[in-house]
DNA sequence: TTCTGGTGTATTGTATACCACAGAGAAAGC
DNA sequence: GCTTTCTCTGTGGTATACAATACACCAGAA
């Protein structure tokens, strides 16, 4: 945008001939494409299938994406700071199966980010936007009934995501999301067991209230608590983890 | 014929010889020590000053090393990932310098983070542990008068350390440890202006005090409210942030 | 003098060649 | 038959060569 009008401005026949646009997007790079591609393609695989295939091979990669192997190892090395993949030298690029204490521990991180998030939008947050976290609440309320759970899971997915916006602090958002990746798979898998999904909507509810009535103590415990909850249930129930 | 040299070392001579180890850190990789080197030096240096240079030459840092780009770009693409330098196509690398709105809202992740730390301690921390803080403190206190402050900076954040310790949780340790780096500096400066290390000294006793009584909610609530307070000092006075 | 256009250099992005090592399988010795 | 050793292949680690581009400088024209 602000390129636009530099350039409408430098030049008035641009402006005049109305020839809108070559904001040819320059910041291409295979670095950054590979890598956004190897994320999505490790992050919608599901890591903890007994017969997932862990190993990444740079070779097949660049013959596969026909690159070279360069830009494959660069963005390699950033999923590797990310805790997606880990790369042993001289052995090879692994995905990152998570153990169990590790997953509790993001679970951990996790309580602590959302309750801060929910403590900031009891301050920042309009009226509307919590109006519509709980409009969205009705939508899976409604649709709890008839839709299968893992379309309940998604709608869980999305209010603890605009809990975290609402909260105004893109850095928390940032960092949920790379938590996240490794929770998704995990998240999904428990919602179905006992009648989590039933106490999972209580929950909600009460802290869709906490937000409305602005206060800050109650939204924050009850986020947490929340998240604590999965966690001990998570630390009792769950043995398809290292 | 080095094998073969290699096999003798290992099999008879060893064991008959009685010669002791080869514990050859094999896993070095040039691209992690350049890493290491790279990071240590960014945060030793003060982003922050006028004058500081802020550009990363790729072939200087090869010519200087004594070692190719490749390794060195690599580890390039970690750093940024991790938010200490930027790399812009085809412009170069430059060292990242937070604006003050980052900086608050790396403060807010941190206060999330701390003070779900300072819970768990109250849950999971020994009666020695905790003790030991005090002992810490009491070092801080008695050496305040006659040290100078910056000396009393590194003492208050090895008291912030101690805490993220003491939760048991790694995973918040290490993400504070990156939010720190940043920290570092602007905690360095703030702490002396206006009376902020004797505040600062009343509140930490308050935290200790929580910890010893386990008082989760107290504990959680005071080391919030510690770096909030910050984060409102910061907001207020500091203006050498963009 | 100033603006525009071109050229040259420096620096980054990418490709490729080579090296060292790990691991597996074959061959040889016990 | 079992163990051991050697070799071979595949993989990642590193170096270097090449391509593309950004920026500065300079020349020429208005």
């Amino acid at each position: 945008m602000e390129r636009e009008t530099e350039t409408i401005a430098e030049t008035e026949a641009t402006a005049s001939a109305g020839l809108v646009v070559q904001p040819i997007d320059a910041n291409f790079s295979l670095k950054d494409r590979i890598y956004d591609s190897l994320k999505q393609a490790i992050t919608s695989m599901n890591i903890y299938a007994e017969d997932a295939e862990l190993r990444l091979d740079e070779r097949k990669l660049s013959e596969q994406l026909e690159i070279s192997r360069t830009p494959i190892r660069e963005a390699l090395a950033r999923l590797e700071q990310e805790g997606l993949v880990h790369i042993v030298p001289r052995k090879g690029v692994f995905i990152v199966r998570k153990t169990k204490r590790e997953i509790l521990e993001m679970i951990t991180v996790w309580a602590a980010l959302e309750s801060m998030a929910a403590r900031l939008a009891t301050e920042v947050a309009s009226d509307e936007d919590i109006a519509d976290l709980r409009r969205l609440f009705a939508d899976v309320e409604s649709e709890e009934a008839k839709a299968a759970i893992d379309e309940y899971s998604s709608k869980n997915i999305r209010f603890h995501q605009a809990i975290l916006k609402l909260g105004g602090c893109k850095l928390i958002q940032d960092m949920s999301d790379n938590l996240f990746i490794h929770m998704r798979s995990i998240r999904a898998r428990t919602i179905s067991e006992g009648d989590r999904a039933k106490r999972s909507v209580i929950d909600h509810i009460n802290i869709i209230e906490a937000l409305e009535s602005r206060d800050a103590e109650l939204a924050e415990r009850l986020v947490r608590e929340h998240s604590m909850n999965l966690a001990r249930h998570i630390e009792q129930y769950v043995d398809y983890l290292d």
